[in-house]
RNA sequence: GCCCUCGUGGUGAAAUUGGUAGACACAAAGGACUUAAAAUCCUUGCCCAUUUGGGAGUGCCAGUUCGAGUCUGGCCGAGGGCACCA
């Protein structure tokens, strides 16, 4: 018998599809395309296992679609820019250009190994000036609509890599990546007006069907809106001084106010600023730490300004106006009145500095007498009291009420408010895409004219400097306008997200060098069929790349994707045990072995290992399994079919040895099948025929609803079960070998999406010609159903019979189940409730 | 604190959407072949009963229904998102 040689085989057909590019994608207005694509990588060093689960998933559908007759785009690119590069520089002496070429080298010949259906000539690197040139004249095209600006704001500063993160990018008030506190900074910004779509991006979302639910929720959360009104507040005798607006979502609880918070950066505390008092509560403010759970924990502060504002409904109350540490001015107005009855932050401050607290919403059903808020403010739906013209309504009544009277007594207007702030896209860092602005002496943002794009990174550059290595070239930044005149280049760089948010589009046209797309391209791959990857870019990148597709959308009728991608599939984590010695240090799976007694010890001194939980492989943990090695070991099929094998794809999956070798082992087998069933000599039609021949109707039925549903670990299993009922009938001789060949050439048909090359190996004897195999609905009716035959809804037997017989022939023959018979004898039979073909089951009364 | 998702054997999981719970695998135990091991194959898998059978059973407690893993309400547990958002 011939053996399957792994090694030979997948470089057979590795070589032969890269040979003969058989998965380039050529544009073909006749055929219907689908474009599926992948969350591309960072090129890091190596790929790694979530790597190949997220390729794997992409390239089963991607070979899937192929078979069904679709014109398939499947490309492959690198997310090259990137922070990484510079500390890597720093620590090896390797120019980030260098290191970065060769983790690509290293990580294309490692995805070659998967023998992934990938069209490699399109493929794309987002550090190549090729590619970023057109990111930049994008840049300009923005600023020339205006929907990117410059600001002076407080940023997230990164004290450990010297540089800004936008909000996203702080995670429990430390950086993603350095996990270090992020201190708060002032500093001139550019920032993408994502603000202005807020509206539009929550709308179209809710059109997405083919996006999971959680994504969705996650970023209509993001985009917070909010329905209220804003309110106008005088202040008393300060005629100089502007009215001070707020925003309110409980217009309602207005006759509970009891003073008005501003801001620390609202323009009236400007007016302090000379103030000793206020001077030393902002250092106050600002030493209490900035993470996000400290601010949100921190005890509520303020400074009375000693100013009062009159309500605007009753213009006796007067409410001392204070500046508190807990009002932030890039949401709403920066400034609120405070009701601190029917709002814990407010009931907290009033509680402090002794401010009145007057309840005006009570529960249904309490007497106002015994109704007393003490520390605990009341914020859930009652009715109204204490309030003048809106006593005795309901929350949602007054709120409606109050806001007609403020419009009417011009006092302020309905408002809608989101949380999103605009994307901030300035980093101060070497590595990445450089912003094409220069400033003149009075610091006027120029751009760059189109015709000297790209602004190029200059390749000799210090990284050993703190802060930004462009600010500190020698020359880089000092430059000429074209009349001559002196100026200075911008030498922030953007933001990586900028990067990916378009190389999708990239993709359609990625040798066109006019332009960063071509119509003609886009129009006929956009937008993508099936966007696939982790559920922790749920927010970032899928927003930023919903906003970008609107920003190239905007003020251009030519360009009208503004969903970029149409369906969307999360992917879970690989995860794998954690191992660690008896000092606490975290073990490699290899450096661990198991002991005669079937406990695990350490290979090198034989030490006890513990055991920890399964968590997502991480190199920190050490609990990572090197995908060449594995496919050195294994080969790719194996892997591919093991990360298919074991959950569902949305699912975490857990790694295991045994897994990737049951697979392996199932790849043995079925590659000794394939012989066994082309060694049959010819035999006349036997019993076993209609039997196969219905079995395999029924699995080309299953696997290809169950891979339209991404059911992949059900696709699978039904593979196990035909391959089952397939040796049966070869080792037992039941089917002729006529119909067994024609059979198991169909499910070689289903084995190309999940084991390419040993599906593409087993095809070459039998039949050249690749197809998907259609199911014949008139053979998956079966001519015998069983039927379950309850007693009071117990089981009591089961009965196989013709498909359709009639319900008194059912009933008859289940009378003569002894088992039945013995349960419904002496009893009353009240009814018989018959489910076709399923079921049926006998009512009785005792 | 608010919002969301998920709880099925020793393990990963299936379940035609309200109709035989545990398909398909992994692990384990026993057996066959073998001098032996590996590989391969078979059997078993909660409780009671010698078998035919009977009972319990999908995190817990109720409910709807002839019938609930699936629907409803409450509770417990795990994971995720947001968090001075006015």
């Amino acid at each position: 018998m011939e053996r399957y040689n792994i090694k030979n085989v997948e470089k057979k057909w590795q070589d032969i599809w890269s040979k003969k590019k058989t998965y380039a994608a050529v544009l073909n207005n006749k055929k219907k395309k689908f474009y599926c694509l992948e969350m591309f990588p960072y090129p890091s060093g190596k790929i790694h296992m979530g790597h190949v689960r997220n390729y794997t998933i992409g390239d089963v559908l991607a070979r899937y679609k192929i078979l069904r007759g679709f014109n398939v785009l499947h490309p492959m690119g690198w997310d090259s820019f990137g922070l990484p590069a510079e500390n890597a520089a720093r620590e090896n002496n390797l120019h980030p250009k260098d290191w970065t070429k060769k983790n690509i080298d290293t990580m294309k010949k490692q995805l070659k190994l998967l023998g992934l259906a990938l069209d490699w000539d399109r493929e794309i690197s987002t550090c190549d000036p090729e590619y970023y040139k057109h990111q930049q004249e994008f840049f300009l095209e923005l600023f020339k609509k205006k929907l990117v600006y410059k600001k002076d704001t407080y940023v997230n500063w990164d004290p450990a890599e010297q540089t800004v993160l936008a909000n996203e990018q702080v995670i429990d008030g430390k950086g993603w990546r350095s996990g270090v506190a992020v201190e708060r900074k002032k500093l001139s910004q550019w920032f993408f007006n994502i603000k202005k779509f807020s509206q539009n991006l929550l709308d179209e979302l809710q059109k997405l069907e083919n996006w999971p639910d959680k994504v969705k929720l996650m970023q209509k959360n993001w985009i917070g809106k909010s329905y209220g009104c804003e309110i106008n507040f005088q202040i008393d005798k300060e005629k100089k001084l502007n009215k001070i607006k707020v925003f309110t979502t409980r217009p309602d609880t207005i006759f509970g106010a009891s003073f008005i918070a501003l801001s620390v950066d609202h323009p009236i505390a400007k007016k302090f600023e000379k103030n000793n008092n206020f001077i030393s509560f902002k250092t106050e403010c600002s030493k209490m730490g900035t993470t996000e759970e400290a601010l949100a924990n921190a005890e509520k502060i303020g400074f009375n300004t000693g100013l009062f504002a009159l309500h605007p409904l009753d213009k006796k109350i007067k409410l001392p106006i204070f500046i508190a540490n807990f009002v932030l001015m890039d949401y709403g107005t920066g400034a609120i009145f405070g009701c601190p009855a029917h709002d814990q932050r407010d009931l907290d401050f009033a509680n402090k500095y002794n401010l009145k607290v007057l309840p005006v919403v009570k529960p249904k059903n309490i007497d106002t007498t015994k109704f007393v808020i003490k520390n605990e403010a009341f914020t859930e739906d009652g009715i109204l009291f204490n309030s003048n013209f809106l006593n005795g309504l309901t929350v949602n009544e007054a709120i409606k009420k109050i806001i007609k009277v403020i419009i009417k007594k011009n006092l302020g207007t309905r408002k809608i408010t989101y949380r999103l702030k605009d994307w901030g896209v300035s980093r101060q860092r070497y590595w990445g895409c450089p912003i094409p602005i220069v400033y003149n002496k009075k610091g006027d943002a120029i751009p760059v004219k189109k015709k000297d794009l790209p602004v190029l990174l200059p390749d000799n550059v210090d990284l050993k400097v703190t802060a930004n290595p462009l600010d500190k070239h020698p020359t880089w930044k000092f430059t000429k306008l074209s009349t001559g005149e002196k100026v200075i280049r911008e030498t922030d760089t953007l933001d990586t997200f900028v990067d990916s948010s378009w190389y999708f589009v990239r993709f359609c046209s990625s040798k066109y060098k006019k332009y960063g797309y071509k119509l003609a391209d886009i129009k006929y791959w956009m937008p993508v069929d099936q966007y696939i990857g982790g559920v922790e870019h749920a927010i970032l990148h899928l927003l930023y790349s919903r906003f970008f597709m609107r920003a190239l959308a905007y003020n251009n009728k030519k360009f009208n994707y503004i969903e970029p991608f149409k369906s969307l599939f999360t992917q879970g984590m690989v995860c794998h045990e954690t191992y660690k010695n008896e000092e606490n240090q975290w073990l490699y799976p290899e450096e661990i072995e198991k002991n005669s007694d079937g406990n695990l010890i350490t290979k090198k001194d034989k030490k006890r290992v513990v055991i920890g939980a399964s968590e997502a492989m991480s190199k920190s943990r050490k609990n990572i399994v090197d995908p060449e090695e594995m496919i050195n070991i294994y080969g790719a099929d194996s892997i591919r079919w093991f990360m298919l094998s074991d959950s569902p794809p949305e699912r975490d999956v857990q790694w295991s040895l045994e897994g990737v070798s049951a697979a392996f082992k199932f790849i043995q087998k079925l590659w000794k099948l394939n012989n066994e069933i082309l060694d049959k000599k010819d035999s006349p039609i036997k019993s076993g025929d209609v039997t196969l021949e219905k079995a395999v109707n029924k699995t080309v039925y299953n696997v290809t609803k169950n891979l339209d549903n991404f059911q992949y670990n059900v696709v699978i299993a039904n593979m196990h079960e035909i391959y089952n009922l397939l040796y049966d009938h070869v080792i037992n001789n039941k089917t002729s070998n006529k119909t067994l060949k024609k059979q198991w050439e169909k499910i070689t048909m289903l084995l190309m999406p999940l084991a390419p090359h040993l599906a593409h190996e087993c095809c070459e004897k039998i039949n050249k010609r690749y197809y998907w195999p259609k199911h014949d609905s008139k053979l998956l009716k079966d001519e015998n159903c069983t039927i379950v035959i309850q007693v009071d809804g117990r089981k009591r037997g089961i009965l196989e019979i013709p498909t359709n017989s009639k319900e008194i022939m059912i009933i008859k023959k289940s009378r003569e189940i002894a088992n039945v018979s013995k349960h419904i004898e002496n009893t009353t039979i009240i009814k018989n409730i018959y489910i076709k073909n399923k079921l049926l089951n006998f009512i009785t009364k005792k």
